[in-house]
DNA sequence: TTATTAATGAAAACAATCTTCAACTGGTTA
DNA sequence: TAACCAGTTGAAGATTGTTTTCATTAATAA
């Protein structure tokens, strides 16, 4: 693959803020810099770097799917639902509750999704 | 609210199968009793039965959202990724993980999302 | 009965995503 | 150098998914 220009762009966008962006949000933003990127070249360049796991997709919450960028190994998210930031978090393990699952129903699981969602410290004093 | 004619057939419908549907599936299976029915009432239930804990919203997998009939008290989902079959899990308990988080990063925890995708045992035999 | 409210369906508006295709890029080869 | 080629891009339009608006209807209470 190729590191075009447009593609620095949007890792560059994606990882300048600790939130989560939809593809909408990354387009508006990539394109105050280069004006004439097209929106089908996010979705192309959102697709590759999550399936190279360079960004993470997250689901929970309002703004759904939407894209952080990916920390180093496995982890799981927390985001805050007012101002959008995204925690990444590690040491927790499921291949316990993995097995227990694959003894108890017979299916073979191949991925899962953890994602908590809250209010972080700031939006909380905020909301007072 | 209302139990209406429409209200119910959309449960139904969800709760006829064991799988996951997504808004137009939806649609289109109730439209074969209910010809007359409108693709926004069938939005405008989906939210509020979902509010209402009656059906649950699922995110992983490639249909997402998607609705699957709501189990009692809290749970989890596994889903088949070939099939669609749901399995409603229960018995895993993360409020040690929200408490630790809770304490690392100052979060107001308020919901989570937790899933699994794999194969069902029959769908891995009909792989082979 | 009338007044009131909730729920509905149709159409249109809006938004998100995907497909198609011609043009362009940078690197390779003759 | 020129011709070539796979990968990438942007524009337009098509398609799909979701929401808004509004007039009508059904249910409920006074």
């Amino acid at each position: 693959y190729k590191l075009t220009p447009q593609r620095r762009a949007v890792i560059r966008t994606i990882a300048a803020g600790q939130d989560h962006l939809t593809p909408i949000e990354i387009y508006e933003k990539v394109h105050q810099d280069h004006s004439n990127i097209g929106l089908v070249t996010i979705y192309r360049t959102l697709e590759l770097l999550a399936k190279l796991k360079l960004i993470c997709e997250l689901h929970a919450g309002n703004n759904c799917p939407s894209y952080t960028i990916g920390a180093e190994g496995h982890h799981h998210h927390l985001t805050c639902n007012h101002c959008g930031k995204v925690i990444d978090f590690t040491g927790y393990d499921l291949t316990n509750l993995e097995q227990r699952l694959t003894l108890e129903t017979g299916f073979k699981i191949d991925s899962h999704l953890l994602e908590f969602t809250g209010l972080c410290q700031v939006c909380q004093k905020e909301a007072t």
